[in-house]
RNA sequence: GGUCUUGUGGCCGAGUGGCUAGGCAACGGUCUGCAAAACCGUCUACAGCGGUUCGAAUCCGCUCGAGACCUCCA
């Protein structure tokens, strides 16, 4: 299979259509794809990885099936309102003044741990990271764009999108299905709210009030950006007004993306995203996430086991694992059972990969390797259908082993073929990588190691069960497994 | 309350209107000095109640459960 079949081949659920479409870019060859990066005012969490490790997979499939992806995450470091206790202050700046830091400091030190926890996850670095705070202009730019096609008004020093006019010329809620005289019926008065000709109406640019730390000068007042046109203004500038893919969680899909929909259409004169790709949420043993239900759990605290709700640590790859096992669209359930699971069954994979330069080829083959091939890529085709793909791999894994243990035969070419594609799936597309015990593996370790194994092996010679059994065991506490085989005995540090 | 999503065997998790996904766990077998690993086999589920159909886990309706969103938080 080439790259243009798969081209071809790859369909897409688009929350726009809510069904499966085939995707097609725009341009041949190239793909724009935007998606909704962090909030850097703490430290990163479950809720992170899956947009990040979903988005990844988009990323790398798509430059697998050979198209060349511009991919955009910014990252969110101004404007963040607080909705509890202290009303109307920037979240940034509130941490910044507990901290007496500066709030680019904070932001810095928190993006510096997502960055962290991501490589950790083996997320590739976008191809580009924007911030907010370093598009101010494009923003105000935007601002300025939607006010003068009338769609905007301002309010004591505040701009606000006029939803309702909106809505007579365009349509609102194609994205979310909101129905706008819903919306309006169900909304509560709020403070502030006054300021809005319809509560529907959403902010562009807010007027800051005194506590405000990050400000700027614009047009209307002092203040700082509304939340939804820096993802519009950040798109456009880097991606066009119309490109392919723009992704995120669902959780973002309303009012956040709904806003989007309006301030690009208006501001651009035309709908900018063809596909939109939602992720769905994960919950922790049922629950979903929260720091008030005490199962809040940050991603370094799932790295070192270090929070009373796990059983034990789960590696950045177990994690990764357990979140691609699950397909995207659905959710996530978070419970030490099933992490654990996934942590077996990704030790497995490993076990096979490890196998595959040491198969012996015969002279034909039991099991057709292209047709495995094709159903991998008939699984990612399928709007990346990532836990059909890893059933795919343990069926080879199965292949991998029986070959090894002379069980089952394959030629060169086809053990060749085989090797290739397990390896392309799991580690370049999937995006697993070796973890540290693996590659922990030094010449030393190696050289010790088979001292270890020949002295072990002449107790076995000797029936000296004792011996024999005590290396094993003592090397097993040591996290060192030994596995013995017809042809002898192996090891893998755990 | 409203909008949307969702409910699959002990646990996790795919799924096409008819052809028993897969993983983990459990149990049996092969192999092994024993064990582990590996391989083979067993465990045949689809929230409940109706309806459509020759046939539904898959379509429709209702009920129950879960989740997301419904603020100028991002």
């Amino acid at each position: 299979m080439n790259n243009t079949d798969n081209q071809a081949k790859l369909e897409i659920f688009n929350t726009l259509s809510k069904k499966k479409e085939h995707f097609v870019p725009m341009h041949p060859n190239l793909v724009g794809l935007y998606v909704c990066g962090p909030t850097v005012y703490g430290e990163p969490h479950l809720g992170h990885a899956r947009p990040a490790v979903t988005f990844d997979l988009v990323f790398r499939y798509l430059q697998h099936i050979g198209y060349k992806v511009r991919y955009v995450r910014n990252i969110t470091d101004v404007g963040h309102l607080e909705n509890d206790a202290d009303e109307g202050e920037d979240k940034i700046a509130k941490k910044a003044r507990l901290e007496q830091l500066e709030p680019m400091e904070i932001a810095q030190f928190y993006i510096d741990s997502y960055h962290r926890a991501m490589d950790a996850l083996n997320v590739k670095r976008p191809s580009i990271e924007p911030r907010a705070s370093g598009h101010i202009i494009e923003q105000m730019d935007m601002v300025k764009r939607i006010l003068d096609k009338g769609f905007a008004y301002i309010s004591n020093g505040s701009v606000y999108f006029d939803v309702a006019k909106f809505d007579k010329e365009y349509g609102y809620g194609k994205l979310s299905g909101r129905v706008l005289d819903e919306l309006i019926a169900n909304t509560r008065s709020l403070d502030g709210q006054e300021e809005k000709h319809n509560p529907a109406d959403f902010a562009l640019w807010k007027k800051a009030s005194p506590e405000h730390i990050m400000r700027w000068e614009s047009p209307w007042s002092n203040g700082f950006p509304g939340w939804h046109i820096e993802c519009t203004a950040m798109s456009t500038k880097y991606l066009g007004e119309q490109f392919d893919i723009h992704g995120g969680g669902m959780d973002l899909l309303f009012p956040h993306h709904e806003s989007e929909v309006c301030q690009s259409t208006v501001a651009n004169g035309k709908e900018s995203v063809k596909y939109w790709m939602h992720n769905n949420m994960i919950t922790i043993n049922g629950q979903k996430m929260g720091k008030s239900l005490g199962n809040f759990i940050t991603l370094n605290e799932f790295f070192t086991g270090s929070h009373p709700t796990l059983k034990q640590a789960y590696s950045p790859m177990t994690i990764r694992f357990f979140v691609l096992q699950a397909h995207y669209r659905g959710t996530l359930d978070f419970s030490n059972d099933a992490l654990l699971a996934a942590e077996k069954g990704m030790t497995k994979l490993y076990a096979a990969a490890a196998l595959l330069p040491k198969l012996k080829a015969g002279d034909h083959s039991d099991e057709n390797i292209n047709e495995w091939i094709q159903r991998c890529y008939d699984a990612m085709n399928d709007d990346f259908n990532t836990p059909k793909l890893i059933a795919e791999l343990f069926d080879a894994s199965r292949m991998i082993n029986s070959i090894h243990d002379g069980k089952m035969t394959a030629t060169k070419a086809d053990l060749d073929l085989l090797t290739n594609s397990f390896n392309t799936f799991f580690f370049n597309i999937l995006g697993m990588k070796e973890e540290l015990a693996q590659n922990n593996q030094s010449e030393y370790t190696d050289q010790l190691m088979s001292l270890i194994l020949e002295i072990r092996k002449d107790a076995k010679a000797n029936k000296n069960w004792t011996i024999a059994d005590m290396i094993r065991d003592k090397l097993n506490d040591a996290g060192i497994v030994l596995k013995d085989t017809k042809e002898g005995t192996t090891y893998e540090l755990n």
